[in-house]
DNA sequence: TCGATAAACGGACTGACGTCCGTTTGATGG
DNA sequence: CCATCAAACGGACGTCAGTCCGTTTATCGA
């Protein structure tokens, strides 16, 4: 089989990426962040986005992998952002608060994040789990779950947690049920604070 | 536009359908649920299913509106069967036992539920969210949740349950992680738990 | 039994994703 | 400056979901 490289980075990663691929990497994002802001997401062909690009559908694929690839690639700058707030950030958010404030923090930072790039977040679907930007996110709930209650399974819990900001769920709330994202926060807000209580019975049956 | 009557029914509603068209379902059906467990799901064209059913593709589009609808009912007759447990079962399952014991319970069908038939449910994708079957389980959970914690936001809360039962989680839990089930489950009774339990702080900031 | 008609049928067709592979080009060493 | 070659390019191609529309047929009233 190909001997190839298969980069399918996130992007930036390539520490030698030959110029013309690097220019090609920026053609295409530049040209499906204006698509995507343009038309939405769903309504923007791969092959639109070669073209706009000045691209072979061959170079976009070669680059990004499938669609959803690219999708994650254009999400990767906002992911940064969000990111460094929690590892650099002022509290609550970032690090200094204790971890309750911070899961709730950390609750209304993501609900933010899905309504804005909930379109993209769509795009890339199930293959979002098995992200570096996933993992990350994981280990932030997971820390804060174990250091606000040190016996639990916390890298479960962190999954479980998660799935509730799925963008699947979260347009259903918004666009389906018509709810605002205060009640929606204060719903999460309820669990998380629940899961990090005592309880008066966790396991039995 | 057709003034046609655009059925996608889940199955069985039509009560005047056509002696072929009947026929036709069944025939899809059968076909269908065949492919899929020799298969797999993912691995079966729609053209497929329509040649091995003896029909065409337009037959097939009409009956069943798309590949998400074709999968939903395919899941439909598992459904009720889920349905019925709930509604008139015996205990835990079904009525009779506190609404904290019926959650736990529901959680474990559902798990084994989405164990069995994962890939189906990954099929239908976001559009379960509009389904029957859907509103059915969030109409049981939330029901239960008022009925344990009266002051909660019932509605919410049980689609953010619903949530953490959602395919694509649980895939990544057994596949991506080699969760065993047991595990994830004692998870998701701690979060039922927790809900349904007494709240240190609810909801401030 | 038979004709009328609305519904159902089926396969050609469109558009989109993703692959393949022959061609081009940027980087590197002489 | 040039030869070399791995890497990148790009568009033709295959496959599949979903649509369209001319043809067939089940149903029903006369």
């Amino acid at each position: 089989m190909g001997t190839h490289f298969t980069p399918i980075n996130p992007s930036a990663a390539a520490s030698t990426e030959r110029a013309d691929a690097a220019r090609n990497r920026r053609k295409v994002l530049d040209a499906a962040e204006r698509l995507f802001a343009e038309r939405g997401v769903t309504n923007v062909s791969m092959d639109e986005i070669a073209e706009a690009a000045r691209v072979g559908k061959g170079t976009l694929y070669r680059r990004f992998g499938d669609r959803s690839g690219l999708a994650m690639a254009v999400l990767d700058s906002h992911d940064r952002v969000l990111q460094h707030e929690l590892l650099r950030g002022a509290p609550p958010l970032g690090p200094g608060a204790p971890p309750r404030e911070r899961l709730l923090a950390f609750t209304d930072a993501m609900i933010d994040h899905v309504e804005r790039l909930g379109e993209l977040l769509q795009a890339v679907g199930s293959a979002r789990y098995r992200t570096s930007v996933y993992s990350a996110y994981h280990l932030h709930v997971a820390v804060l779950l174990r250091e606000a209650r040190p016996e639990c399974d916390a890298p479960v819990l962190a999954d479980l947690v998660l799935a509730q900001l799925a963008p699947d769920l979260y347009r259903h709330l918004r666009t389906d049920r018509g709810l605002p994202t205060t009640q929606i926060a204060a719903a999460l807000h309820h669990v998380v604070c629940s899961v990090v209580s005592e309880v008066a019975d966790p396991i039995e049956r």
